[in-house]
DNA sequence: TTGGAAAAACTGGTCTGACCAGTGGGTTAA
DNA sequence: TTAACCCACTGGTCAGACCAGTTTTTCCAA
């Protein structure tokens, strides 16, 4: 293994093992280079691979901090691949809604074809919840809701694939609960498509069910939309550098 | 911003835009500093932070690589977690196909929306190939035009999701071809919804696109469905890795 | 002609030492 | 006292060299 790997490894299990706080600061990199007996160079590329996992911060001038590990609370996994492909790329954000519209329709569809009694019983309940969470929790609620339609389609690779997918589905789905939800007229519609699509489910419709699932969620990517079209802030997140599309090395 | 950061970020960008499958080689270290005017450090330092967040693997010699986003689904071997869906489970085959009815049909919906020249260029080579082989290599032709088809949806989200199940999609393109193409009839039903499927894609009519797709996935899985309830034994077996999908970097 | 080993031309990994660019503390001059 | 400046930190970038694996090419011998 390269010697910065090794860095980077010994540096986060120092810091995960209790060694370095939060917020504190780490021996600036010629300290280290020469503690460590390698390069500077080494450093620095330990430091940015631990940088990309979201262990350390680092400012030009001040130095490399422990970074705290906050909000752990509803946020969703950091590490996942995908999820920083998707931070701050406000268009992969629809482009996940559409594959999202195809997917579930299809999950609900078989579920109003398939869903067991078990499988009718989670739903309802995870409707349930949905009817009386409050907005707070209602991003886990809302994906929890779907979730259990999704397992009711008793398709594995369907599941395996919107499984894979749950990080970025926690991130549209929170999107729109913070963003729409707090809107009441929004909300209603939302409330009432949740039903629409509950009760054409249960009530093994599949059709229904299907395009119930689709309205929705395009719903959800329409509205958002519309909403940032009118300047409101969809996504929190530094604004990543220009703007431009990018199809080749060429334009790099 | 640092350069390094600008780097990673145009990086990741250019991953998700140019839709780079898993496995795909990314230029040389020295290729990028050259081609973006910055030293080789920067480059390093960049690959170190995609690294660390999981989105690039590096081999020592070889070079760096786009990472899978389902872990090991590339591999053949029983270590990939898909794979183990299929032992002892034939029925999962027919959960993929159908999972691909729906998004080869969003993915031709959506291509003949979106397909620019090149794409054109691409799916009509494809398809070109796909009439002229014989039915020995005809699995990675089928399967490399879909794919075409697939990246001209300009959907990143859907070309790694279908990147990922590469694969188990190489096994049902490969099933129905070696079951369905060798009967005639079966063979000619093939090819015209091959046909229909790319004429309307070229001819930019997204309805009649997405009910082509999906209809030929629907075919192969009816069909494959038929046979083996005549008896036939439906083939189920991985397929070696194969070396498609390099046109993102030829400008270069 | 063909096999296969050696050589060359790649790839990433590390080192060195220099210089640029922000930050902050301390000294000095107004 | 306070403002300006300097200087010693910090990270950021660059250049060129060399080491260490991998792949391709070359070329000689069987």
């Amino acid at each position: 293994m390269a010697i910065s790997q090794e860095i980077s490894y010994r540096l986060e299990r120092l810091i995960l093992d209790g060694g370095l706080a939060p917020e504190q600061k780490i021996p600036s990199e010629r300290q280290l280079a020469a503690r460590l007996g390698v390069s500077r160079a080494v450093i620095r590329e330990a430091l940015h691979e631990l940088q990309g996992r979201g262990v350390i911060e680092t400012q030009h001038g001040k130095g490399s901090f422990v970074a705290s590990m906050v909000p752990q609370t509803d946020t969703v996994d950091d590490h996942s691949p995908l999820m920083h492909l998707f931070e701050g790329h406000p268009r992969t954000l629809y482009d996940l809604l559409e594959v999202r519209e195809q997917l579930e329709g299809q999950a609900a569809f078989l579920a109003a074809q398939r869903a067991t009694g078990a499988d009718r019983h989670r739903i309802t309940k995870a409707f349930r919840a949905l009817e009386d969470t409050d907005p707070l929790s209602n991003a886990r609620s809302d994906h929890s809701f779907h979730l259990a339609i999704v397992e009711a389609s008793h398709n594995p690779v369907l599941v395996h694939v919107l499984s894979s997918l749950k990080n970025m589905m926690l991130m549209t789905v929170q999107a729109s609960v913070a963003n729409l939800n707090p809107r009441q007229e929004m909300r209603k519609k939302i409330i009432r498509q949740h039903r629409q699509l509950y009760e054409s489910v249960i009530s093994s419709k599949p059709g229904v069910a299907q395009k119930a699932a689709m309205a929705h969620v395009r719903f959800v990517s329409d509205s958002l939309r519309e909403m940032e079209k009118d300047g409101a802030q969809v996504i929190r997140m530094p604004v990543p550098p220009d703007g431009s599309a990018q199809h080749s090395f060429q334009s790099l």
